[in-house]
RNA sequence: GAGAGUGUAGCUCAGUCGGUAGAGCAACGGACUUUUAAUCCGUUGGUCCAGGGUUCGAGUCCCUGCACUCUCACCA
């Protein structure tokens, strides 16, 4: 510690400019360039070629004879991994010739690097993919060799050259001109392992994205899930609205909402948790098929199904019920299939899930008699099971008591993909209660694996009704427990006419889990809450 | 909010019974013009999460705190 460095530019004073830091040798290769008169942060960067783009014109590269005669190449992606191709061997045997192929301009982060004397490997990665950069200190000459020792882990570098195959066949730039675009100044994570630290990776999600493989598959897989899912709206169409975030009574759901506060009104506003009450205002006002993907905000718990900002899609259709958006909710699922590999069999979690269409449909009643064995109708039986695994019975609504049973019970076990239909009415205080049982909710639930993914109604549209129900729900709930709180411009609203419609929502985070195979939700969302950053972070 | 686990080099991780802190990768110096986690030789790098305690002696045992992970709770 008090060894005063024997050698190197270091003037000895404090650690940081030890050479063998990784940040100091950053700088001082940073240094370098300047010295160089390279811009270590590069610039414009014209007719580029994506790497999937190189990949697709890798028939392009052919072998010329000396005769003049164009051969095409050994299949070297069909070939034996266990035997490669000789491809050295190969152009022996075909006499003194030249490989052609496209002159390309590939830019992107340096991934690994295998310098051996004047040869340099460097395997690129953009967004498109990884390739390899061949640099032979004779084909790109002493500057920009010299260049490319300057080249580090995770830097943005760029280069142009012809399109061909190495003596292993693998598809290869060799490069004539090398540029670089931005110097990184953090060291390089592990180079195979990447950052495995789940906090980091969140925390630093443009490090988790650029150095660990299959992040960026994820997140393009949910952008190509969310574009599925408007389009066939669209296609259907629907309108998409923009509802405000900020509310003055959180409503459409029972869940706790962020308060916050507007300074000039001085007034207590709340983050929306729903986006339902507003669209339904809007069929009101003649949008007939109408929906919002959007954020919602709910001030609970963290866990792996749960962040407190998610995103979820509601659409509602007029002159529709519960049916229609069962069959509109398989349409979506499926169009989001489709945008993501096509597969209806996908792996989560060890467990397989069929997502072929139709899905099961099995009445809530149905379901409830096959884990319990009761008739759910039947209140003193009701009761008595409760009472048997433990749950709670006095001052409870009985419906309420049903339903937590059924969420004991039931829901875990539901592999799904399966519609429960036809609710308890009084846990569906904004639902549709059927004609002939008024009992019974014209509701749906879509459960996979256990987990909610959507949930769906046919719409309530009586206004007396609803303001009675709104009142029934706060006299028996704490107001903060209650998804009913009494908003009276919404009940206004209804007496101006809501057509008979369906609703759906869905949980646009938890569906991307699924047919992304992410265990977390907080794997699916680009910037999840987290604590703030502590000291021992750095 | 409860329980369990984890916290050691820039990154990924070992560290036995309490006895002077280890590896791989990265970095630095050197060799190498077809590599594939390139290889080979050499070197540097530590507030062992923080604070307290037990002990002749603590990365290791105990207590408190912090952070993260998992499970549970909250959660249409």
């Amino acid at each position: 510690m008090n060894q005063i460095p024997a050698n190197g530019p270091a003037k000895g004073e404090n650690d940081a400019t030890d050479a063998t830091d990784p940040r100091v040798a950053r700088r001082n290769k940073l240094n370098q360039l300047i010295e160089r008169g390279i811009d270590p942060y590069g610039s414009r960067f014209d007719n580029r070629t994506f790497v999937s783009e190189c990949r697709s014109r890798k028939n392009e590269v052919k072998f010329v004879t000396a005769e003049g005669q164009t051969l095409e190449l050994p299949d070297f992606d069909a070939a034996d991994p266990d035997a490669p191709i000789d491809y050295r061997q190969w152009k022996t045997d075909n006499g003194p010739g030249a490989e052609t192929g496209p002159i390309v301009r590939v830019a992107g982060r340096v991934m690994l690097c295998r310098p051996t004397g004047k040869l340099i490997f460097l395997n690129i990665r953009d967004w498109t993919g990884n390739i390899q950069i061949f640099v032979g200190k004779k084909q790109v000459g002493d500057d920009d060799f010299d260049l490319a020792k300057l080249f580090d882990l995770g830097d943005l570098v760029a280069a142009e050259g012809r399109l061909g195959r190495t003596n292993t066949g693998e598809l290869t730039v060799f490069a004539e001109k090398l540029f670089m675009m931005t110097k990184m100044l953090e060291p390089a994570p592990e180079k195979h392992a990447g950052m495995t630290n789940l906090d980091l990776r969140q925390r630093m999600r443009y490090a988790d994205l650029a150095f660990n493989d299959g992040v960026m598959d994820t997140f393009m897989d949910r952008t190509r899930i969310i574009k599925a899912i408007r389009q066939t709206l669209d296609d259907d169409q629907f309108c998409e609205v923009e509802g405000p975030t900020l509310h003055t009574i959180a409503g459409g759901a029972a869940a706790r909402p962020f308060i916050t506060h507007h300074n000039t009104l001085d007034m207590q506003l709340y983050m929306r948790i729903a986006l339902e009450l507003h669209l339904k205002r809007l069929m009101v006002g003649g949008m007939e098929r109408v929906y919002e993907l959007g954020r919602v905000y709910r001030n609970e718990g963290l866990s792996p199904r749960h962040n407190p900002e998610f995103t979820m899609l509601e659409a509602y259709q007029a002159y529709g019920d519960y049916e229609v958006m069962m069959d509109l909710t398989e349409r979506l699922i499926a169009s989001a299939i489709e945008a993501t590999g096509g597969n209806y069999q996908r792996e989560f979690d060890g467990r397989m899930i069929d997502f072929s269409v139709p899905f099961q449909r099995e009445t809530y009643a149905h379901l409830f008699h096959k884990a319990t064995g009761i008739d759910p109708s039947d209140d003193n039986a009701v009761i008595e099971f409760a009472k048997g695994i433990g749950i709670k019975t006095d001052g409870k609504h009985l419906d309420v008591v049903r339903n937590e049973i059924f969420e004991e019970k039931v829901e875990d076990s539901l592999d799904g993909p399966i519609f429960v239909i036809d609710y308890p009415a009084s846990i569906c205080p904004l639902t549709k209660r059927k004609r002939d049982n008024p009992e019974v909710a014209e509701r749906f639930e879509l459960f996979i694996l256990g987990m909610e993914i959507a949930n769906a109604y046919t719409e309530l549209n009586d206004p007396d009704l609803q303001e009675a129900l709104f009142e029934t729900q706060l006299s028996g709930q704490e107001e903060e427990d209650s998804m009913a709180k009494m908003d009276h411009d919404f009940v206004r609203a209804l007496r101006y006419a809501m057509p008979p419609a369906g609703g759906l929502g869905v949980g646009i985070d938890r569906l991307v889990m699924l047919l992304t195979g992410q265990r977390s939700i907080r794997d699916v969302i680009l910037f999840p809450v987290l604590r703030p950053e502590t000291d021992s972070a750095k």
